[in-house]
DNA sequence: CATGACACTTACCTTTTTGTGCGTACTTAC
DNA sequence: GTAAGTACGCACAAAAAGGTAAGTGTCATG
């Protein structure tokens, strides 16, 4: 009882407030961990993107989202917008130096999941078959 | 127009499917970085905790997420349950060896979050009274 | 001279996620 | 003897996320 505690309350000064409902760094990590949110911020690794060209990258994301995304990323310094006054618009999409250090962060994370897919998707086939038996 | 197809492409090769819509990846993802996913992971990094030491721990889960979060982690191999046949009910989880890989990711992100999160909050502010002056 | 590209925005609707409250079977504490 | 703790499952409702379709204004292409 004592030891939980113990390791608790040591973690909790490490880590701030991540765990208190209030606490600021919950939003972003929603903003950052949203489905678009990985997807753009590591299609933006790979450079300076226009919005139809994310668009064309991400598979699946609607304009709508896209938009709101990067807004999001934008507003939390993570992405910088260049808006040139053409016609048609053109626009450019990049990362700022916090948007390239957080995106290292979430590439490791995604890359790290495409590398162990395999053994991940065995494991599941494993619990579901024994899922499978149990109810046999 | 070639150039940034060209880098389209490259990067096509090294991420694998990560882009495309079908790519069972993004599951994993979305579980792992889905607002409890993270939370839990970082929690569990923490050593083995029962349910609901978990659930205080984790500020502002409701049960059935916190059940649901498990379970998807459970499937996917990164948490490990035992429950032991005793009344009242005890179970413990605990990271697997994949699970504690993925969750060093996980808190890295976390943690660049926390330790950032004054940059990003006047980097907010900055954008904020920007836009205030645009209206004005 | 109609179409499509560009970078969005808005309105509307559907789907998904999330929360709430209740029930369980049993025990310990008050 | 009543309340609380344990680890959930289930049904219902609310909230949030997401998709669809259309519109904007101008230009290049067919």
């Amino acid at each position: 009882m004592s030891e939980s505690k113990a390791v608790s309350l040591a973690e909790q000064m490490r880590r701030g407030e991540l765990f208190s409902t209030q606490c600021p760094s919950r939003e972003i990590l929603k903003h950052v961990t949203s489905q678009w949110g990985v997807l753009v911020l590591v299609a933006l690794m790979g450079g300076t993107h226009r919005f139809s060209e994310l668009r064309r990258k991400v598979g699946g994301v609607s304009e709508k989202m896209l938009a709101q995304t990067l807004q999001y990323l934008e507003r939390d310094g993570f992405v910088c917008r260049v808006s040139f006054p053409v016609v048609p618009p053109h626009v450019e999409y990049s990362l700022t130096p916090l948007g390239r250090d957080i995106g290292l962060k979430v590439e490791a994370l995604a890359d790290w999941i495409e590398s162990n897919l395999p053994s991940i998707m065995s494991v599941q086939a494993t619990a579901d078959q024994e899922v499978a038996e149990q109810q046999a």
